[in-house]
DNA sequence: ACTTGCATGTAAGTCGTTACATGATTGT
DNA sequence: ACAATCATGTAACGACTTACATGCAAGT
């Protein structure tokens, strides 16, 4: 999996691995990400495997090793993507916090619901903003920087879609918690 | 975390590792799973820091290691608990797949999205007879069934819901992409 | 002068899975 | 007889993370 998010994001043009970590950051960072100390790792196994062509340049007297995805790579990327979905493991550590529950005091079990629930509003927020900073590049503005902007970020459609799915999803746990809380007293 | 889950379910009770691996299955099994493979190994790791205590026993012929918890591994499993909740991370690979929808054709993006709600489904329909099997065992029951049916499943309110959580979280996913499948032609 | 960001890399360790291997008991 | 379930274990591998290590460039 971590193979196939760097193969994806070459496909609309070479980037260097930091550049990959930064795009990631901003766009698939709520439900995947990565870091640095396997990202590296990754592109000297796909260049291996002939799946990406690295050229190392000098740019600014930085030394750049920049990656461009190979025909291999392309259908190997093509092929998991045209697979089946498979249902995403849930690996919550929340929930099993509150699966052994009966083993806290109320009060404890109140503070960090609560403590918990502020977090996710932090979460909604944070995407809230950046759906905002979309809107606001996309709608009303020049064509021609919109879609600089887009290709800055490698935006599309199904990109943003998956925004809002954060947004709804936050929003989700954000309800459930809340009532959970509430019901909390009356719980045993 | 293995390493919690194998001393939170030996709180009510020893047990094998064996019977936690069932116990898992029928509770935390959507949202937190391991394979017997990892489990043996961790019994034998918190063996080794006193957190369990193991005893061999013959029962009808098979060899049995039973697990219990020590002092040690409670005041751990404890310390783990009154922790901040940690915000969840979703490494969803079917997030994934539809951030890079647009390198697939609109057919098979409609194919792969009814598949999948055609197996979430599956999943509520799992949790609902779960959930059902409970409200069986649990209401207009002699106290005494109902007393030994929870001590079985290791039954308390909170691990109740859970379920109704996962009961809600799959409908939500259920929701999202059923709409998401509506508008897939108007995107783009 | 100093901090932040750009840029890459390695080593150690954690955490887990799948596959393989064994063997007994229970139900059909 | 045969399959399923109970019961344990190991080996190989995979997929990461954190910490450590280096060094230049740009902004304040």
């Amino acid at each position: 999996m971590q193979d196939i998010i760097l193969l994806g994001f070459l496909l609309n043009g070479e980037k260097t691995g930091y550049q990959i970590k930064k795009l990631m950051e901003i766009s698939t960072g709520y439900f995947f990400n990565t870091s640095l100390g396997s990202i590296y790792p990754a592109f000297n196994k796909l260049e291996k495997k002939n799946m990406v062509r690295m050229t190392q340049i000098i740019s600014g007297g930085r030394t750049k090793k920049i990656y461009s995805i190979t025909q291999k790579g392309r259908e190997y990327f093509q092929s998991w993507l045209e697979e089946d979905i498979n249902i995403p493991k849930i690996r919550d550590e929340a929930l099993l916090k509150i699966f052994f529950f009966q083993n806290l005091s109320n009060d404890l079990r109140k503070e960090r619901i609560s403590s918990f629930l502020n977090r996710t509003k932090g979460r909604i927020k944070e995407l809230e903003m950046t759906f905002r900073l979309i809107k606001k590049n996309t709608q009303n503005q020049p064509k021609k920087h919109v879609e600089e902007y887009q290709k800055k970020y490698n935006l599309d459609p199904f990109r943003e879609e998956m925004l809002k799915f954060g947004l709804e999803y936050y929003s989700f746990l954000n309800k459930w918690y809340k009532s959970f809380l509430k019901r909390m007293d009356t719980i045993r």
